[in-house]
DNA sequence: TATTGTTATACTCTATAACTATA
DNA sequence: TATAGTTATAGAGTATAACAATA
């Protein structure tokens, strides 16, 4: 067998076992609901958060861009975090077309809070692992990030 | 700083990474939509179907609790899998109120090819690591099964 | 005309509540 | 009465299409 078919032999076992285990953690967190203290604070709004806290001032289009969702949902999720206060629309003085999203310090609050506090299910589970074990996590994360990011 | 309290803390940072990129990776995968060459086969009729055959003769209100689903929910994805020829309703001959789920050599057939064909998506992003990175992802999934495991 | 963002609308997934059939 | 599953209905999230404002 070359190298390159036990590659793709490994990678399809592994996208398999990593779909089923994605998908049930994705739904277990979705039904925890608002993670954090604060309510309404759901996953997607959550991770829109971020990624402003880490490009902003920036335009709703690269946000959505960047979060892979079209900007008529990127809308609803900052329409969203506009009315709780976290997030703000001002319109780009160059380009009155352009919306550039920024983060309020009541969002950067939340944010952090959300970041210590950590949700009480994944955090609560991943403390029960050992010392290696979350070591080994830790070093599994980047990977995962990699798989997920763009390019 | 006591062990306790460090097992916390990086459970926590942990909890914060892992939720973020769970949701992108969720996300991407939904968008994917039909996985494998089957149309309508979508990530929750995936998961269910690989739980049927994993315990079938399975009934509808163990599946559902499997799958952490609301029996509604369950009875929506079995209409579709059955529509689809992939599972089959059975009466039970001992208590009529009961119904066996179970998978058609077609479902069978579309379980497999889904697992070797695999999520263009993921597998070939998977396939980007080298072979060292690949075997620290394949450790790391039992990890990840265990934080989403019951109990 | 082309581009940015919003509004209108629809679809999927999942939930809760009410119901039916059976025990 | 209690239980297994289904039907009715609603809400969250996201999509596409059509539109308005600006360049």
């Amino acid at each position: 067998m070359s190298a390159t078919t036990a590659a793709t032999s490994s990678s399809t076992r592994l996208a398999s076992g990593l779909r089923l285990v994605v998908a049930r953690l994705a739904r277990r967190m979705r039904q925890q609901q608002s993670i954090g203290s604060t309510d309404d604070m759901t996953v997607a709004r959550y991770a829109a958060l971020a990624a402003i806290e880490r490009m902003q001032p920036v335009t709703l289009g690269s946000l959505a861009a960047a979060e892979h969702v079209q900007p008529p949902s990127m809308t609803r999720i900052i329409d969203r975090l506009e009315a709780m206060g976290l997030a703000t629309r001002t319109i780009d003085t160059n380009d009155r077309r352009v919306v550039r999203i920024g983060i309020t310090p009541e969002g950067g609050r939340v944010l952090a809070e959300v970041r210590t506090t950590g949700d009480a299910f994944l955090a609560k589970r991943i403390a029960r692992l050992n010392a290696e074990e979350r070591a080994l996590l830790a070093r599994a994360l980047p990977l995962l990030e990699r798989i997920v990011a763009d390019r």
